[in-house]
DNA sequence: GAAAAAGGCAACCAAAAGGTTGCCTTTTGT
DNA sequence: ACAAAAGGCAACCTTTTGGTTGCCTTTTTC
């Protein structure tokens, strides 16, 4: 399931994958380090077991999660290399951020 | 403390609105700390004018931006708040990924 | 070996997103 | 005073998204 990928998605990948509630909840439950298979993340969810496979794929497709098959199910376990991006670039927009604020800070001051 | 203001919603709108490259490139833009007019702002892309509108609106009921009419123009600027937000969500969800790691590296070598 | 469980695949659908054009109002520069 | 600049508003269009249902295949369980 998961195919050898060329190069990890960029940020606006991994941030819309996370712009969406469920998929944000898959994650999150995910990222305890469990491994699951669709019928257990569909099990709490009024959702149909399709619709959370769609969003399994997305988050799939942006790396933040990766599948194998055993046996008769699918099971997803989170990936943490695409949120260390996502937060190594909010980081960076706050640094600018801050940045600015210090330097206004000294033309102010002095 | 942390009541539900308008303007600053939660993080699935934050990551949402972080999820087109339009957008954040505009955010990261205006997280320099300088104010822009649209004009300015559609001035090096290759959208309209009312397409740029439109992002800037979306970032907007993100809270990532707010705006302000100065004579005849619309000026931006960045607003810091809900990008701490964005990261503290990501900072937990890799803390939880850590602990769950922490718990099996534990368990591993006992 | 059949029934049940898990899930892939495809068609289909409605609503939202992203973008455009046209037109009107307000502000500014000359 | 008036043309140009900035931008709001609204209609419209196309593609994407989020979701559904139906059906078929592969495992597992009894």
């Amino acid at each position: 399931m998961s195919k050898p990928e060329l190069g990890d998605p960029g940020p606006v990948e991994v941030f819309a994958a996370l712009g969406d509630p469920t998929r944000l909840s898959l994650l999150t439950k995910l990222s305890d380090g469990q491994t699951r298979s669709i019928a257990t993340l569909s099990a709490d969810t009024k959702l149909t077991r399709q619709a959370v496979t769609k969003h399994l794929h997305v988050l799939e497709r942006a790396g933040l999660v990766a599948s194998i098959r055993v046996g008769r199910e699918s099971q997803f376990g989170y990936r943490p290399e695409p949120v260390a991006e996502a937060r190594s670039y909010l980081d960076r927009v706050s640094a600018q951020w801050d940045e600015a604020l210090a330097r206004l800070k000294a033309l102010v001051e002095r």
